[in-house]
DNA sequence: CTGAAAGCGCTTACAG
DNA sequence: CTGAAAGCGCTTACAG
């Protein structure tokens, strides 16, 4: 107990080759509390506290451990922290998808609060299929403090098996008893539709996305429910892939629909679809409207550029880590209200055909 | 030592309220190998020998430790591993911008080499930051085995110190003495300077991205010395940052530059140009040309669409995961052949005005 | 204000 | 083939 790492200081034995690049024998073992308790004459105790409770023990020696702590580039252990407190200072973040470019500002977001707390992110992604979630999510918890599901493709009871091991909180979804954070659709598919019926459209699409996609229900169920409301027609059509392919895979579809506008998805499904009527030399908005969802990264770059309806995602990041860690420290907060959606007007609309 | 876990278990005295919601103090504590010892009647090192090393031990009993494993959901705790074996079984990446779609595939594939060989990775960016790079990477050292470095902005000697603390890999940056993975930006840029040189180019420009880049260096280099072989005439036009506002901002130098084509550090800058040329109605590729570099999600998007220059970059970031795996095992491999870059001809250069 | 001790959940020589 | 013991680097009651 008075010295430490000798383990795996008798790799540096091994002599380093010609060449300069480091091998694993060369590396030396980090400092740890024992070496600044010998070299500042005061117990290993001592040192942990002047470290994590500052002002709590004589403020010389505490100068003198700190000093000592810097010279020697002490940098705590995280996993040995871990151990005793059971807390890792890691959080998970869990997306259905990293190809995705709606997840970025999110993903942005949630690290800048995380690392503005000390915490650290693991990051990844599902591919969009529910097993591959099920099984990360699994494997992530037992490393962190904490999960953010985003835009989850599991079920309900799923969801709540995860979160009786540890902290969850949810983007993109509702799910009885668990903490949420979520946009609220309905402002931006209102006005999208408004502007729709002024332009005459009286027979629209949805282009659809995963049936396993919480917030894919909502975009149908409310765009449903205004059209029905206004009285115009309104009709699903299914998509095989929330992406670009999936998009330009509809296009028959659509076509075959004979309907003069439709709102998609997502931004890659109507990027897709965009691109496929502009193959086909199908004018947009000419004969077709087209409008998206979440205003990514380049849906404004084609001609005509997309027309949309913006999700408040980075917000949503940083709402969903604010809210795990209160979640974390035990807190019992309630879902605040959700967060307005934008209709952001492009050229992707005109009138109907 | 004979239970375990009953520190947190008195956590499970306070009551629910009325909330579905699960509490932190109804969590229970995960089961460790000594509750399954207790299970099985063997003591905790036969269970962690089970659980480790199949085969080392009695068919019967080890079966038995299996069952009673899976029958209280156990799962290792890999902090707790991570002290004794010093193996945290997780790999960081550090990209210089998240926001970058060009990074995608390159996480992409990263996450899926790393998960098919067990690891888990960190992911984090610097924001094109040097000081905020090296501080993350510091961090992520003391929580993972090694460090992916992709798109580097440190110095040499920075990114040296961080390789003697623990084993570090570079993705698109060359630094004596430590392991990389590069692309070879010379095929690319060939092609695309033949192609312009065909189309009657003589005045052209290198539109430049962060000089902390060494890609940036090395893009600039080559067209540099391509274009004096060819006895065409070349400039560089500095550019405020490796966006599209960065772009958009270099218009007026470009502009002023009288060339008759733009060759741009990255596609962001590219479109950035793009987009601002199309507002100015100077017409692309008409009077003026312009090449990108990456090929990101979106390059194919505008009117003219993106001609670039497409990196292998999925492929480098499972070569950079691959690698850093051998050096935590303490393997010394060669740099591999670079790997080559290829031009992607879409719209944006036409002949010379 | 400070130290000695026990413990977090594992792994791994060392014995038998 | 299996167990008892020591140790990984911390934290935190418990004493003084």
């Amino acid at each position: 107990m008075t010295t430490s790492g000798n383990k795996r200081e008798r790799g540096g034995m091994e002599q380093s080759d010609a060449a300069t690049r480091p091998r694993n024998g060369d590396r030396k073992a980090p400092p740890t509390i024992y070496d600044i308790a010998r070299l500042t004459g005061v117990s290993p105790s001592t040192v942990s506290r002047a470290l994590n409770k500052p002002g709590r023990l004589n403020a010389q020696t505490e100068r003198r451990i700190r000093d000592a702590a810097a010279e020697l580039g002490y940098r705590i252990n995280p996993m040995a922290r871990a151990l005793p407190t059971g807390k890792t200072g890691t959080l998970g973040l869990l997306v259905s998808d990293i190809t995705n470019p709606a997840y970025f500002d999110l993903v942005r977001a949630a690290e800048r609060v995380a690392s503005e707390t000390g915490m650290t992110i693991v990051f990844a992604d599902s591919q969009e299929s529910p097993e591959l979630e099920r099984a990360t999510a699994e494997r992530l918890q037992t490393s962190v403090d904490g999960l953010l599901l985003v835009g989850s493709r599991l079920e309900d009871h799923q969801i709540q098996d995860l979160s009786s091991v540890k902290p969850l909180v949810v983007v993109n979804r509702l799910v009885e008893g668990i903490p949420a954070v979520i946009p609220d659709v309905r402002p931006g598919i209102t006005t999208a539709l408004e502007r729709l019926r002024e332009a005459g459209h009286r027979r629209i699409a949805y282009l659809a996305g995963p049936e396993a996609s919480w917030m894919n229900g909502q975009r149908w169920q409310h765009a449903f429910e205004i059209a029905v409301q206004w009285d115009m027609s309104i009709v699903e059509i299914k998509s095989n892939a929330p992406t670009r392919e999936g998009g330009a895979e509809a296009f028959g579809r659509v076509k075959a629909a004979d309907v003069s506008a439709v709102l998609a998805y997502n931004d890659l499904v109507a990027l897709g679809l965009l691109r496929e009527c502009r193959d086909h030399g199908l004018d947009v908005p000419g004969r077709l409207s087209i409008i998206g969802f979440d205003d990514i990264f380049g849906a404004d770059l084609p001609t005509p550029a997309l027309t949309t309806i913006r999700m408040p995602l980075a917000l949503a990041g940083e709402r969903g880590i604010r809210r795990l860690l209160i979640e974390i420290d035990g807190g019992a907060s309630e879902n605040e209200a959700a967060l307005p959606t934008v209709f952001v007007d492009r050229e992707s609309i005109g009138p109907a055909a």
